[in-house]
DNA sequence: ATCACTGCAAAGGGTTTGCAAGTTC
DNA sequence: GAACTTGCAAACCCTTTGCAGTGAT
């Protein structure tokens, strides 16, 4: 299963070349879940400090094109990016702005969607919005 | 209900003047449904050759901010801008790009929602994507 | 040895800002 | 007449591109 890649293997695969910078850009993404480019950068500079903007956007661009990588366009944010995994939405949380996963059935969100809305539902993305995030709620 | 307001009068609800170009600029959005702004400004300039691309952005934000205008996100797309009407969320044909309104009923998507996440959803927005969109199917 | 990647600097595209002149209420 | 809006130009992101040098296979 592409989840339980290591980020080595799931370049090797793609043909992409194992550059270490390349390969803690990957590994970076995949700790955060979901981040930002300039949060991106400045982790990889405490260990690349050559590294630069530049190649942080070379490699997002080379990941996506190989169908690694995903952008997430959530409103009042920056774009994230996270590794492509099985099917999930985002939960966002409205007071801290947490982005997390959800997993779900994709056959049941299709043919929901395809009930109320009369069409042929190929595919979706779905951001929901609340406020008790885990992160929030344990600091009560 | 908000919908079935004149653009004059939702700008003059929310206390903003009513110039001209502002009320253009309202109704090509309106007419539109959902519009980007390079092909909003097309068509402002058709009627106001010398309105500015500023004029533009500064209406869209000061709109926004009035809670009258909504930024639509969609990935491959630019962004587009929808009046803010009653809950709906967008359908995308693959084919040839249409972005069109799908009704639906608030409280069935958010008890959906909460069921599949866990999550108590007080928001959220949703795409989907298919192939049967009314212009592309019309042309069968 | 080849082809791809990195890093730098410059260019590009989209959006915002400051200010003077004009408009709405 | 006060406050806001427009239009222009310049400034500002953020992102991409070109190229020379470096590195992976």
């Amino acid at each position: 299963m592409q989840s339980y890649q290591t980020p080595e293997n799931l370049l090797r695969e793609k043909g992409m070349k194992v550059t270490p910078q390349r390969l803690l850009i990957v590994r970076e993404i995949q700790d955060a879940g979901h981040i930002d480019v300039d949060s991106l950068y400045g982790k990889i500079r405490e260990v690349f400090p050559s590294l630069s903007l530049a190649t942080i956007y070379k490699n997002i661009n080379a990941l996506m094109d190989e169908g690694l990588l995903r952008e997430v366009k959530i409103d009042g944010m920056k774009n994230l990016y996270e590794l492509v995994t099985k099917d999930h939405i985002h939960f966002v949380c409205s007071k801290c702005g947490e982005v997390s996963d959800i997993g779900i059935d994709e056959l049941e969100v299709s043919s929901f969607f395809r009930k109320i809305s009369g069409k042929n539902v190929k595919d979706y993305v779905i951001t929901i919005f609340g406020e008790d995030c885990d992160k929030c709620s344990s600091v009560n």
